[in-house]
DNA sequence: CTGTTAGCGCTTTCAT
DNA sequence: ATGAAAGCGCTAACAG
């Protein structure tokens, strides 16, 4: 059993001094190409791969290692399709540059343990434990945020009140009824109707932006959306999207048009309405949000806003790496669909 | 703006030796209640919330962060439901017990960058890249492996054998003709059929122990599977399985049995058969294997080995915590469906 | 170009 | 119950 192999363990065996042997991997510059060569040999084949990164981190500060704050759970993030395509690709870049990811969730009770490990936190949402976002706002460590804004923050986002306002405008007509069916547009979690309940607008949330510009939408068209008709969903996922679909189905006068904070929710919402024998888009059209791969196999397809997820992983990583604090608007695309 | 809280420099103001907050800290029965809680108020007050964990791992040598190896990329990993399945469930154990995710992808060049700051490894699947498999098997870190295994390593498995052979014997008759739609069975990134193509048993591969289930069911039942009926599929995807199932399904004399590996697989199968117009199980019985929803959701029900992949990723955490060298041999349940 | 040295922030004997 | 001091493994400033 060989004992431990250490830089200054090595610099020993190999008669040379400590900073030579850390010169040798990391300041190329700072010595001989021949005798750095024959350091890197010999390390080679004592097994030394190069000096322990934990000691290393402590000492530079840095790890090379960056958390991916998720907004809830993992257990909810990983089965959510835009959460999955956002980090693909926020893995994909991270990769790109030989960093490395440490997902953590958003409703652990603290960043403690894992803060200092990591060169920075990429927050995706605003994580769901309230105390997690001000110890991101005391952090001394690099911050971006995704989908929501922390102050004095880089960010990364699309125009979600304009993408919202498209989508709707480009679906709605005169004497149309309209409903919504948010995501998280108050503190409950059961699907239901907002009614007077008091909205839940932490940290400018995406909801209440796409909310905004769906009623921008409607009052350019002279319609307006009483609180019976905008419902709250508590997370994108089949079972609570039914619930809601099937409510506002069964409403008088039935809505004439749906428009669906996710495409998870819009197409949970055509097949409700497919089942109660309606014609889409002739008895009622549906409008999605996000854009993924679902809705294109889905017959009718679904319209909706494209936002790249994928993208915006990669661009939150370039943007967290990147030294300049600049806050990022990324494109976002309305696509047509067989639904409107 | 103040300084930088040390444990060091918290001692100085607070006027007591580094140890004693240290040990407030870290062993309570070191000092007396009545101090200790003095100091836990005073540090609090001054924003110092406990000792650096980064200089804390360098001086302990444990982290309390897991890495998570995926047999590939992140990317493929996150958008397959078993895997994801996986990941969900060794998320929630390692929240339990207070340690962290650090999810590293299979093929990366190295373990280097990493292996410092971690107390181990959990490998989900061989990785791609076979440099890691050395560098795991050198690795002085706790490393335990699920669906694989390593010498001398601890490991997670259900034993896919015997698994495959309940699923297969379960549908087989005399007189069938029999196709499998295997996964990664030779080293070839396209959908065909295993022919004369050397297998490819890295790491004794869960896709050859279930070969050879099938193929003892087949020989109870006096039946013969030649080389031409076993197809190769890269990876779980619709793409790839759609393209081996419309080869399978084209052949003469055409299978009345599809085995197939995972459910995507399955899945698809049926796909395609039900649009060829053939019906399941009448003309056609399909078998798959993992056990994801979707297939419930489908019309007909997959017969399908349920895995229960979220308790593997529990058991693999628990086991990986465990001090006992344990390898733990994990239940499944084959579940019969309309499709068989 | 090479070696010495003082930390990075902490834990843990060993004295007191 | 408390404090002094020796590292954990490394880097960077400085001197040679």
């Amino acid at each position: 059993m060989m004992s431990k192999l250490t830089l200054k363990s090595v610099a020993k065996t190999l008669g040379v001094s400590t900073a030579t042997i850390s010169n040798a991997f990391n300041r190329p510059d700072q010595l001989s190409v021949a005798l750095r060569e024959k350091i890197l040999q010999a390390c080679k084949e004592l097994g030394y791969f190069g000096p322990n990164k934990a000691a290393q981190s402590l000492r530079k500060g840095s790890s090379g290692i960056v958390a991916v704050i998720l907004s809830d759970s993992l257990e909810y993030m990983v089965s959510d399709p835009v959460a999955s395509q956002f980090l693909q690709g926020v893995a994909r870049e991270l990769e790109r540059n030989q960093a490395h990811l440490l997902l953590f969730s958003g409703s652990s009770p603290s960043l403690e343990p894992i803060s200092d490990f990591v060169d920075g936190f990429i927050c995706y949402g605003a994580p769901r434990n309230l105390t997690l976002i001000e110890q991101l706002q005391q952090s001394r460590k690099r911050v971006l945020t995704v989908d929501f804004d922390l102050p004095g923050r880089p960010s990364v986002n699309i125009d979600n009140e304009q993408a919202a306002f498209d989508s709707a405008i480009s679906v709605l007509r005169a004497g149309d009824t309209v409903a919504v069916l948010g995501l998280r547009l108050i503190d409950s979690n059961q699907s239901q109707a907002v009614g007077d309940a008091p909205m839940w607008d932490n940290l400018s949330s995406i909801a209440h932006r796409r909310l905004d510009g769906y009623q921008r939408a409607m009052q350019q068209q002279n319609l307006t959306l009483s609180a019976d008709y905008i419902w709250h969903i508590p997370e994108s996922s089949q079972h609570y999207a039914r619930v809601a679909a099937k409510a506002v189905l069964a409403m008088t006068p039935r809505p004439t048009v749906l428009l669906c904070m996710s495409d998870l929710i819009g197409l949970s919402a055509m097949r409700e309405a497919l089942q109660l024998g309606l014609r889409i888009p002739e008895d009622i059209r549906v409008v999605g949000f996000d854009g993924i791969e679902e809705t294109l196999r889905y017959h009718p397809t679904l319209t909706s806003v494209w936002q790249f997820s994928d993208k915006k992983g990669e661009a939150a990583v370039r943007a967290f790496l990147n030294p300049d604090d600049t806050t990022l608007q990324l494109p976002y695309e309305l696509r047509i669909g067989e639904s409107s």
